[in-house]
DNA sequence: AAATCTTCCAACCGCGTTAGA
DNA sequence: GTCTAACGCGGTTGGAAGATT
């Protein structure tokens, strides 16, 4: 926190008298109660208008800016203080995983909550726990270990985690959310997944339909809850709304499961692997041609740190996947 | 108890966008 | 069409508070 700013001045009018200099000087830093007092009262009397103008009218010595700043982030009568709930948090990282640093998009489907709010709490607490997480599937992972983990902190790989798959020539990463509730362990083969993003080469294409179902995906024998989520980035870590994607029905009785090559917008059909998944979702398999691979790291999505998100019109796209919600508790 | 380290978050800064003259 | 001021956003900073040594 930054200390009040001094003066080593004497007011005159609006203005400070420091020596035989008179300047306009304006205040930085915290604020105080009285300014957020004079703040509060003018605009809950006047409203919102011409920030410039609020400062000066509200016999504030703070700039524009900062007034708005101050408002938009602590004042406004509207904010939700104290800490996220587990519901708030799943939705920011499920909104990250699609919107990346947008934290005002994103902040806008969590009311009461600031952008600024939402972006501190991503940097301070989920990007480490997805960290942290990271470390615990890579270190799970190189101990082949299929027992389910103990330490409390595993349930820090609730944040995410990934899965690569294979079909044919293409390897495609899934990143995916835990869903809340779910118990992680270190193996995949009791992953509860909530949503996922692909990579892809350089494809567009529309929404599937299937965005966010619910899923329940046997492996090896155990079934695993999957929601099936949008997005994807290719090669060049554009982001890439593909129409391919992991898991889709590819006639009335069957879900297809795997990697769509792009050329399959005429007929998705043709590429969908031969797995036979059954249409109610409660016993699915997979088998040998697309095997859940590896659980991979954070690393391996954080390549998307640098995900641009292109031309996207991803609030254009948001109708459309009924899936995002808007938290209003 | 004191010193040091770490975490959290309010606030600032800079840049791109928008609106009005 | 150009300029300018204000707005809005994302990245970064820095200091208080808490944790650890």
């Amino acid at each position: 926190m930054r200390k009040p700013e001094q003066f080593a001045g004497e007011k005159v009018g609006k203005n400070f008298v420091a020596g035989n200099k008179v300047t306009t000087k304006l205040r930085k830093g915290l604020w105080s109660p009285e300014e957020d007092e004079k703040l509060m009262n003018y605009m809950l009397k006047n409203g919102q208008g011409c920030w410039t103008d609020i400062a000066t009218n509200a016999g504030l010595q703070r700039c524009g800016k900062s007034c708005r700043l101050r408002w938009i982030n602590y004042l406004r009568p509207d904010l939700k203080r104290g800490a996220f709930s587990p519901q708030e948090e799943h939705l920011i990282i499920h909104l990250h995983s699609i919107l990346g640093n947008r934290w005002s998009q994103i902040a806008s489907r969590l009311p009461g909550r600031t952008d600024n709010e939402i972006k501190n709490f991503w940097n301070s607490t989920i990007k480490k726990r997805l960290k942290v997480g990271n470390n615990i599937t890579k270190s799970s992972s190189n101990n082949s270990t299929d027992e389910t983990s103990s330490d409390p902190s595993s349930n820090i790989m609730e944040a995410a985690m990934f899965i690569s798959m294979h079909d044919h020539d293409h390897l495609t990463t899934m990143c995916m959310e835990s869903s809340m509730t779910s118990t992680i362990t270190t193996s995949p083969s009791s992953m509860h997944m909530n949503s996922m993003l692909m990579n892809d080469h350089d494809h567009l294409g529309h929404l599937p339909p299937l965005l966010q179902n619910n899923m329940n995906l046997e492996i090896n024998g155990t079934s695993n809850l999957f929601n099936v989520g949008m997005g994807g980035y290719d090669d060049c870590g554009v982001l890439d709304v593909p129409y391919m994607m992991g898991m889709m029905g590819n006639d009335d009785t069957n879900l297809g499961c795997g990697v769509m090559d792009g050329d399959v917008n005429a007929n998705p059909t043709n590429y969908m692997v031969d797995n036979k998944i059954s249409t109610n979702f409660n016993h699915q398999f997979i088998d040998g041609k697309v095997k859940v691979e590896e659980v991979v790291g954070f690393d391996n999505h954080w390549a998307g740190e640098s995900l641009k998100l292109g031309e996207w019109d991803l609030e254009g796209l948001f109708p459309s996947i009924p899936s995002i919600p808007y938290l209003d508790f």
